[in-house]
DNA sequence: GAGATTTCTTGATTTCAATCAAGAAGCATA
DNA sequence: TATGCTTCTTGATTGAAATCAAGAAATCTC
C-alpha cells in the first residue's frame, strides 16, 4: 500500500503516516475517465494504487501522449503543479484505476506540522527523471530498446498505439521495430 | 539590475533585497567557459546579468543543445537542482557573460529567515515553461516560427548552428527554412 | 456468440529532412 | 592584409519513417 511507497521517499514516523492518511482522498476511476483536464491548474498529486494512466495533449484529432503512469507511481503534471499555470495536458485512466489524491493544500499543511514532509518534494522525481529520458535524437529502435530496458511492464499494460505516440512514432513503425527484435 | 528582476518574481521588501544581495556571488565568464559540468549536481541558480549561455549534452562529438539562456534570465538545470541527482548536461557561456550565483544553500537560508522567499521557487518557472515548448511533433518550419514568435532575440544572439541543434534539425535545414521565410 | 469496432500487422509508395559536397562570407590570429 | 578557420548557404542524392491501403486478430457490445 501507500505506506511502503512513502518509505521509498523518506523516513516517516507512524504519526506522520497517520497525518497523511487523513488527508488522502481515495478515488475509483473507470477506463478513459480524466484525472486532470487541459486548461486546469494541476492542484494535486495522484498516487496510483492500482491500474494505470497516461498524460496527453490534443494534436489535431489525435492524442499526443507525453507520459505513462503505472501502479505504485505518483502521477501529476509537474510543470503546472510547480508553477501553478494552466496545463495543456490531460491525464486519463488507461483502465479501471484506483488512486489517492493528495492536494497541494494538504502538502503545505503537512509541511507546516512536520518538516519531515519536505521530503514529499521527491514525489516530483519520477516525473522529472522521465522527462530526461525523452531524447528525440534517438532512432525508433533505440527509443524502443530504451523503453523495454527501463520500463518493460509498460508493454503489457498500454496498447501499442499509446506507446507509439509516447515514443513519437506511428503505430506502423512501432510494429515494424518490434518484429525486427 | 537584479532588483527589477526580483520584482517580477514577487513582492520583496528592501530588507529582503539586502539579504539576497549578501548571498549572491558575482562571476565573470569568458566565452565557452562552463557554469555547470556534466556529472555534477546543479547546486545553484545563476542569474545572467549580461551575456548569454546555453545548455547542452554531448552526443557523439557534437553538442546537443537543450536550452538557451539570455540576459535577465535565471539559468540552471532544474531536474538536477530539484532532485539533486547528477546532471547529464553542461552549461556554457555563449559570449563574455556576467552572472550572479545563488546557491541552493543560500535559498534555504533565505526561506528560513523570511517566508517571502518561498516565492524564489518561481525561478524554476522559466526553465519549466520552456520545456513545455519542446514539441517534436512540429515540422522544422513550425519550430522555427514558434521560436521567432516567442523569443525573437535568440536569433541575434546565438549562432545558427546552436539554434539548429536546439530545434533538433541540421544547420542546412534551418538555413533553408529561414530562406523560405 | 454474431456483428461491429478497434488494434495490430504487413506491403507499396511517397515525402521530407539528413547527408554529402562545395563554394561564399565572416572572423580570428599573426 | 594575407591565411586559415568557422559559419552559413545552396544544390544533388539518399534514406528512413510517414502515409496510404488492406487484411487479420483481438476486444467490445448487445
Amino acid at each position: 500500500m501507500l505506506k511502503t511507497d512513502l518509505d521509498k521517499i523518506g523516513r516517516f514516523s507512524d504519526q506522520d503516516f497517520e497525518s497523511v492518511s487523513k488527508l488522502l482522498i481515495a478515488k475509483q476511476l473507470s477506463k478513459n475517465e480524466l484525472l486532470l483536464q487541459q486548461g486546469q491548474i494541476c492542484q494535486s498529486a495522484f498516487f496510483i494504487s492500482s491500474g494505470s494512466a497516461y498524460q496527453f495533449r490534443y494534436d489535431d484529432i489525435d492524442e499526443k501522449v507525453s507520459d505513462l503512469h503505472m501502479t505504485g507511481e505518483w502521477c501529476l503534471n509537474y510543470v503546472s503543479f510547480i508553477s501553478q499555470i494552466p496545463t495543456k495536458y490531460s491525464i486519463k485512466a488507461n483502465s479501471q484505476t484506483r488512486i489517492f489524491e493528495l492536494s497541494m493544500h494538504a502538502i503545505h499543511h503537512l509541511i507546516a506540522i512536520s518538516p519531515a514532509f519536505l521530503q514529499l518534494g521527491k514525489i516530483l522525481d519520477g516525473a522529472l527523471t522521465r522527462t530526461q529520458y525523452l531524447d528525440n535524437a534517438m532512432t525508433p529502435s533505440e527509443k524502443y530498446n530504451h523503453l523495454i530496458n527501463s520500463r518493460p511492464q509498460v508493454l503489457q499494460i498500454f496498447p501499442l498505439k499509446i506507446i507509439a505516440s509516447y515514443l513519437n512514432m506511428t503505430p506502423e513503425t512501432l510494429s515494424r521495430v518490434r518484429s525486427s527484435f
